[in-house]
DNA sequence: ACTGTTAACTTAACAATGTTAAGTTAACGG
DNA sequence: CCGTTAACTTAACATTGTTAAGTTAACAGT
């Protein structure tokens, strides 16, 4: 506002400060709650400003998600070193979980908003790509179990296995973000639930 | 809007009328993208009508929620008369992933929208109650099945068991009606992702 | 049959929202 | 130092949830 950002570099500075902010305004009060005009206040401009970076804010909102998918991607990257595979299962499994958990609203916007309805598409660059891609990465640590022969002969679909497993750990996360504290039910500690159904999952895959 | 509610059945019609068309919609377009506008419309009143059937839009959305439960728990009850209790476990949780891909907008609303967002809270009516409470209903048969013995030893606690089964059939519902065809995944058919989410719940409680 | 009274409903209005169009102004090239 | 352009702002619009102020339908009592 004082100075305008007229260098390459300064609007690239200003177009990721706008999705940092506006992320953290999503995250905390959900996404049809935060205005163009909050998100303009707290980076200093004007609301319209806004609209010299992004087309509106569903593609604020989309880029955002992109981006936080290779967030969690990097996050679970670093698993993939383990040497042993079965290790590396329980270690991605571990870590999707604590991303999801440590960001319930990043999360949120990921894996729990259907994304038809807020416009959200990926864009390809984060398709079956290791690095950027969480499923894709989970697909490839069973697969490598898979070829060690670790799983029971009945379980042969890799992608349906690893569909599951997801559907698993999501299962769990999900449920306690969206009910953290209904008082009805007598909740058992998340940790507790997910160590359980990592437990049930490895059970009926593994065990003879 | 030509006659008047007047009798207390009347104003019960329309106040059920209402909360038909708006779930309707809601399940449809999503919460925000509703307005009361257009709910009036479908009714043939004028927007502000609905303001003298429900204090706003928040407390609309509580109510339906809440007839949702309960519908919800009814489509289940029928499943507590079977007299084996493992049957009785298998087919509680059929019930429930049926109703999910039935009525995903439902669901949806019920189970995968943060409720303190929406100021959605559930009326005492609806907790601990057979006939009004999926979770309640869940947990029931679970411990049946416990007290038959039928699980392994290390699986002693009736509530952390209800809560994993739920999540791992909500996990495969939920993933189903937020990325129903995201292509980059190879999606297996959703029936056998469930099929594979019993057979290995049911496996890791009580293979021996 | 008329007339109040009341409760059901409508219209008008408000502040707030996303977004566009029209203005300003800072910065850089000459 | 001036003119052009791109960055930014202000003004404005249609639409939203909601409230307040009006209208009108229905019923009760004469």
């Amino acid at each position: 506002m004082l100075t305008k950002s007229t260098s390459e570099q300064d609007k690239q500075e200003l177009r990721a400060r706008i999705m940092e902010v506006a992320r953290d305004l999503f995250v905390q009060k959900g996404i049809d709650a935060v205005t163009m005009r909050e998100i303009a206040k707290r980076i200093g401009y004007s609301a319209t400003s806004i609209y010299l970076y992004f087309a509106d804010k569903q593609a604020l909102l989309r880029e955002i998600c992109e981006s936080d998918f290779a967030a969690m991607a990097s996050h679970i990257k670093v698993i993939l070193e383990i040497a042993d595979a079965e290790k590396r299962l329980i270690a991605i499994s571990d870590s999707y979980a604590k991303f999801a958990l440590m960001y319930p609203n990043h999360y949120q916007l990921m894996y729990m908003t259907p994304h038809a309805r807020y416009g959200i598409s990926v864009d390809d660059e984060y398709k079956n790509n290791l690095e950027k891609d969480a499923y894709f990465q989970l697909r490839t640590v069973v697969n490598a179990v898979f070829l060690e022969g670790k799983f029971r002969k009945e379980w042969n679909d890799v992608d349906l296995i690893a569909q599951t497993l997801w559907a698993g750990i999501h299962g769990v996360c999900a449920l306690q973000i969206t009910m953290p504290k209904e008082d009805w039910i007598n909740w058992r500690p998340v940790e507790h639930r997910l160590q359980m159904m990592q437990t049930l999952l490895k059970l009926g895959l593994t065990e003879r």
